[in-house]
DNA sequence: AATGAATGAGATTTCATTCAT
DNA sequence: AATGAATGAAATCTCATTCAT
């Protein structure tokens, strides 16, 4: 009886496994997850491979992922916490660094997250109309940036603060599609053309 | 991704009809698929939908374009002599220009062409891996826009251009994409951190 | 792509055909449906199983049928169709036919349509709020039987009318069961029953 | 309808525990199934929604009941103990009753074992080709009605009284319906058309 | 006794493409 | 040129059941 549309399962989130090969097969889907979504993009990526790069069955993944859909929030909220904890790497350092450098901490923090980046740049630019949270997660980051700039800028208006963050958060999302492509010549002026815009908005002149 | 069978035809590209009935028929149809890739994607995008937003049937849509793809390319094309005219509007006027003005000339091409822009980006954003045509034409389109910044700036060099003109592209789809959604303070930051960036790398100091 | 949930075909009902090996195709697979239903019933039947009863892919079936809901609807849109004849036979000879003759039609008339009406009482008691359709046709069947009631007895009150036709065709569907479990000696009894409760409310000295 | 692997186990009945805790899982379990199994229906009850609802897990509910169908069983074991206990209820009057309270005594008594009966008309519809226990539980149900009718009615031969009885159960079931559907007239309609049976059937001048 | 992860066949649905008429 | 039916592989999701711990 496959035809359930209106599933009493995949309404939930994804499951917390309580024992251990559980937490491990957990982990395994969500690399793999990460990893084929990264290649293909959300839409094209396929349980089936997700699953099989896993070494695991379809099965097995909708064990711990109702949907296609909880598996991509999951990957979210793992991806929350990773941007979260880049950034207060960053917030420490913000008050005092250069906003030079400040500029490279923003463009680089997509770069050091490396494995993980792609998935979650195909992951933002998913749709907003299909995924209420992948819309969140944009907004959150969107928020967290501003939260930084405020840290280093506190006399900056909150909403020119967000203009920008959404202005930086597009910047990073093509640093990584350059870095990606191999373009350092990009990649160079992006660099140049950060720096410019956060020294005309920051600096102490400005 | 259906069956994808043996394709002997769709190798061949889109035919071009001689008659006008015929001509009707296909600018209805790349009217339809333009608008239906706007809406969904291009993966998204569905022949039977296409066809069916025109008025026609899949039979007709393969009888003038073999195959998807070729449908993609031919909107391709026109979206090429789209660009080129607008590049040109800009180039007349280029080297009188300011510089904060020949910034906003950028930034208002993928607006101006609003109907068009939309599947524009989404062919634009295609992944290389997917599809030879469409890496073309974001290659043609970097080189047209470095052909302009050359024209502004003779003493340039061609690879600065170039690394220049693949960061503008994607600041003009940027700009696509903020103005879709309707970000005015975004909207603003990009157009003050585009000619930063352009007094930056063309201003007669640099 | 098989994702698309909130899908834009499967909003529409079935398609209508528009040339005749079409038209007979959409026969077959009717005939199949039904005669699938009836074996095993809405919810266990398969799509693949009524596509291969009538030599046809699910493929074809989809493009007739966007869903299996479709179908369902389809089928029932016949079995309107095949009801309101049966009853309309009926009334011609209600007011002048004997009370128990008209307990008779009423129960024989599943029994005629025979090759159908095992399918349609699946379909009647499919569960109710998995389709509005099913709901309405039921009602309908209802409406359909208080009216041939009131043209026997216009004294009838209306309600009292509705109520005895949600009873009859109780009545019928039980006659069904019985008769397709070959239980003899229960028909009768059911006939028996019938004809006193129609003659104690619709016999003159009610 | 899942693998249905190689099923050594499932041949045994459900387990009888001995301990109290046991006693009470089981119960909860029971309970649970039921109430699963009246709002969805058996085929579309799963037994990880029916664990769930006792607060159980899948193996907890396999390690008392080896297959869905032993729990089936089991509920239906506990319904012949229900419905038997109520029949002998009826037994212990109906030498006496006047036949329109014994008319309402059946009709009444799915309603009084409310909670359980929705449960238990889903697994009474069951089809025979499904399952023998099932059709052995509606056999044994008739016989009891049966009984019931021969003790008032010792007169009665006994192949007329078991039809009866299999009509009056599919009354018994329609009353449940209708009763859950709060259709007060046609439950008002089924007791006047019950009375007229029993009494043209047990009447004294029969 | 209890747990909960694993299994995998099978269900519904989609869609690019072909082809006889 | 146009039509529209046919194709069938592939995608997402379900679920009874098993089994190691």
């Amino acid at each position: 009886m496959a035809s359930n549309k209106s599933s009493r399962t995949a309404a939930r989130g994804a499951l917390e496994p309580r024992r251990r090969p559980g937490r491990e097969r957990v982990a395994a889907l969500l690399e793999a997850a990460a990893s084929v979504i990264a290649e293909r993009g959300y839409e094209a990526a396929t349980m089936a491979e997700i699953a099989a790069r896993a070494g695991a069955l379809v099965g097995s993944l909708y064990h711990f992922f109702p949907s296609k859909e909880a598996l991509a929030e999951a990957l979210i909220e793992r991806y929350r916490g990773i941007v979260d904890a880049a950034f207060a790497r960053i917030d420490e350092r913000a008050a005092s660094m250069p906003i030079e450098e400040l500029a490279d901490a923003f463009l680089d923090l997509m770069v050091e997250v490396q494995g993980e980046s792609r998935a979650m740049v195909a992951l933002l630019d998913a749709r907003a109309e299909w995924s209420h949270r992948r819309q969140e997660f944009r907004d959150a980051t969107v928020e967290r940036i501003a939260r930084t700039l405020l840290l280093r800028s506190p006399r900056l208006a909150v909403d020119r603060a967000r203009a920008m963050a959404v202005l930086l958060l597009h910047g990073m999302k093509t640093m990584k599609a350059l870095v990606a492509a191999g373009a350092e010549g990009p990649v160079a002026e992006l660099r140049h053309m950060t720096r410019l815009y956060l020294m005309s908005r920051l600096g102490d002149r400005a």
